[in-house]
DNA sequence: TCCTTTACTTATCATTTGATAACAATATCA
DNA sequence: TGATATTGTTATCAAATGATAAGTAAAGGA
């Protein structure tokens, strides 16, 4: 078996993704944020408590800048910060209602356009794509063990 | 049929496509050229002859900024530029052999960190895996016209 | 021919992001 | 207890990127 035709595939699907990812979220971000302030946004939306240092692997960004920019997002009133009670080293991070309307509002954007692209297909088209992603994230996108 | 639970895996897949990209693509850039720079040059190796207009409208940067990095590239000897004959305000970008080299090599890194993932699988998977990536392709992630 | 549009360049400035050093507070472990 | 590791903060600086105005040159159309 030829395997470059594969591997040829795979840079074109992942430009897509990224062209596709690039084009639905146009515009969604206020512009009272910047676009990395936006980023810790959505993974701490997506992802409930966080810590600093999760964010900080998760988005490789460095500590100290994840901290100023937590900063600013508390200053702008669309996160909150506080002491955990079981470590007082460690900092937990949520969103707050204000941060919770901004993202949904963004996230209901973005589902909407997602729609546009994929509503008017019949359910096994949508059951194919839905069995197409489980397949790729489980077999080829999933998180490895670090070394 | 409950649609909101596509859209979430679409969500966590797309952000599953961004993480790998990042790990598989970590350190493959040289120091000698930034971030935005190795987008561009990703972008003629891949494209073969392009203009700075097309470089602009694929990967969303101004004309004047896409002019200043390409000068910056033609000054590290890894594009060349030269006026299209049919069309004399055109440039003509493409890579010359030093540019060559280095995409060549990154890629070469990318592509092996892709089948340390991959190469153990049967051609069976393979295939389930071309194919899902060939489904998504063609019903989600393809281009649309511009409106 | 003259006017308009297109493609690109140059220059400049502000903002965002990245990198690093130094520090404080808490936890862990010998 | 005292040394060390972990978690996070502050401050500072440099680099990368974004945005905009103004200009050049060529093409195309009235």
């Amino acid at each position: 078996m030829d395997k470059a035709p594969l591997f040829q595939k795979f840079v074109r699907f992942t430009t897509s993704v990224h062209q596709l990812t690039h084009e639905i979220t146009m515009g969604v971000r206020e512009d009272t944020i910047t676009p990395l302030q936006y980023s810790i946004l959505e993974y701490v939306a997506v992802t409930g408590l966080v810590t600093p240092s999760q964010i900080s692997d998760c988005l490789y960004i460095s500590l100290p800048n994840t901290s100023r920019e937590i900063k600013k997002l508390v200053q702008k009133g669309l996160c909150e910060k506080y002491t955990a009670p079981e470590d007082r080293r460690m900092q937990y991070i949520r969103l707050t209602d204000q941060g919770e309307v901004m993202m949904n509002k963004a996230f209901a954007t973005i589902e909407a356009r997602f729609w546009e692209r994929t509503g008017h297909m019949s359910t096994e088209e949508l059951t194919e794509i839905e069995q197409a992603i489980e397949l790729l994230e489980s077999k080829v996108f999933h998180d490895r063990q670090p070394l």
